[in-house]
DNA sequence: CTACTTTACGTTAACGTTAACGTCAATATG
DNA sequence: CATATTGACGTTAACGTTAACGTAAAGTAG
């Protein structure tokens, strides 16, 4: 116990709590903060947690690590926890587990003092577990029934605007290639690309509309599929996420159809790789890695009580125009 | 304590250990266990931890998130930790945090029982943090003087395998834009670029080797600075990263300059970047994933005394042949 | 059948921290 | 000046676990 070494006991534990609920002079608070410093003091975390009951650690759950969005939301959220000194409990939910056994053992085994959840584990299985769990939760951008807390993007709001790009250059037939039918985002993406074409006086056609996934195959297949069947062709597509337009674009490719001379693409979720696309992706920046650290600084004020609720659908989202939108033909 | 419901006290310690070194009776132990399992018991590892002075964690340090290679490096770490009954504690070192303090706070406050680091800060600063650290630590991809244990992969044959490959097609004037220069793995790519070429009787001209970092932004500028000083200029580039290639593969399309048409690439690391580039680009897959799997099991073994030294290359190297190299002009 | 060994498990203490309580002296109050 | 009040800090216990020690019962040897 190094406080011995400079000071009395455990007075030093309020000496270096610093909270003002403990009345002390400054005299020996002033003595036992330097014998501290000088003896390279560190709290021991494992005690602390063992006897508050706190561990002041927070737990994350995604369904991938090597997809960029995950990485900035992880990147987010780890700064906001080392910014309130808690530390962040990665665990990656792929075929090996599910989240519902992740969330037990890091509430369980770990004592987390907060969950971030972003698997893609069906609500209805997630919710009651987190409800389980007696340790606060925020929900990563899975709006959903039955959950509390939940920081997301407006996915809706960014494919109007991704949608009125399009419009704004002159064209009037968009597809859409989106996401996992029957997801969350899917209906967000979709609501947004309908009330953007019906505000422009554009009808909605049901056939444009294709599920391509998040994969770069999905977005070459949908887009096939929607050259294939959708009479007259397209000008512009409307793609859910960048790997799917990487795919789309290949599918164009093939199909000797030129980007964007003939065919227009913009899509969401900018990253490194819409720059290294031919031509270089045309974009809607989401706040992604915002995203994760909104969701951990809203769970650390959950856990000491300074908020009791987090509901939050972050904004500002950017157009990043680079060069595979243009005017139509004329 | 949930234990005294089914049975006695602290036996059931013993029983749950399951370690042979304790003897006991059969009968005793199966009362425990069933108890436990009836009960739904989890060990609190805090206090374990706290009592034991293990507290069955890993730190890793990273300086970015968002790159495909750290996050396969992770994500392989995180499945041998998991495997192993670890928790695995990310800290991403950016401009906000040393490596050195990363590490001291992972040790001195988190207490983990051992170290993956994959820091860019200099050796020098590095290895002694790490002894000073008084657990077993692994680095990852950094060998270096000083360093005890290191998984590494083996960047010198790969460039040997990539440059063959280019050597094999018919060039015979093969630029390198390798990373920063001065780091480890520079030292690697050059003598694998340089011993290809060798053994096919080519000679080794300086003039075509150019620093590019890892970013697409230095690939551009690299390649610019090759295309304009390199006369004749070359017929193919071997480029360390893909982000880099990416850049080169710009600057080439901005001087009109076709690929594989006029100048073939090939690059390391593979990842789904390569795959939607237009062209598709030929790259060495290197096992990142491994790697990080590999150092979170060496480093296990090492905290569990099955090993004294962790110090392994890994070699399995393929060559992706996609569209981006192809035989010279005649 | 006594004396020593082994087996099986209960008891105790400790890991480092902090909440709760106790004590003593200084100050305030009548 | 006696008593009540407060401020400052020491003492104690507890968080849940396990290593070390203790002890009773069963087994073994002479």
């Amino acid at each position: 116990m190094a406080r011995r070494a400079g000071v009395d006991t455990s007075t030093a534990s309020r000496a270096l709590a610093g909270d003002a609920r403990h009345r002390m002079s400054e005299a020996t608070r002033a003595r036992v903060l330097s014998a501290a410093r000088k003896l390279g003091y560190r709290p021991n975390l494992l005690a602390r947690a063992l006897r508050t009951a706190r561990s002041n650690s927070l737990g994350i759950v995604v369904p991938q690590l090597d997809n960029p969005v995950y990485a900035q939301m992880i990147s987010g959220a780890e700064a906001a926890a080392r910014e309130r000194g808690y530390a962040l409990l990665i665990v990656h939910v792929g075929e090996a587990e599910s989240g519902v056994t992740a969330i037990e053992r890091l509430t369980r085994t770990n004592h987390v003092d907060g969950l971030l959840v972003s698997s893609f584990d069906h609500e209805s299985v997630l919710a009651p577990a987190l409800r389980h769990a007696k340790v606060p939760s925020v929900v990563l951008n899975r709006r959903a029934a039955g959950v509390a807390n939940c920081v997301s993007l407006d996915t809706r709001r960014a494919a109007r605007k991704a949608v009125a790009h399009l419009l704004e250059l002159g064209h009037r037939r968009i597809a859409h290639l989106t996401g996992r039918p029957g997801g969350a985002g899917t209906r967000d993406r979709i609501a947004g690309y309908r009330g953007a074409l019906e505000s422009a006086g554009v009808g909605f056609d049901p056939r444009l509309v294709a599920a391509a996934g998040f994969s770069a195959e999905g977005g070459e297949r949908a887009m096939r599929a929607v050259l294939r069947s959708a009479r007259p062709r397209p000008t512009a597509v409307f793609v859910a996420t960048l790997l799917a337009a990487a795919g789309a674009l290949k599918a164009l490719r093939a199909a000797r159809i030129a980007v964007p001379g003939d065919i227009s693409i913009v899509t969401l979720h900018d990253s490194i790789i819409a720059e290294v696309l031919d031509p270089p992706m045309t974009t809607v920046r989401l706040p992604t890695r915002r995203m994760g650290y909104e969701a951990a600084r809203g769970l650390v004020d959950l856990i000491e009580g300074r908020a009791r609720r987090v509901a939050r659908v972050l904004a500002p989202l950017e157009l990043v125009v680079r060069g595979s939108a243009a005017p139509p033909h004329a």
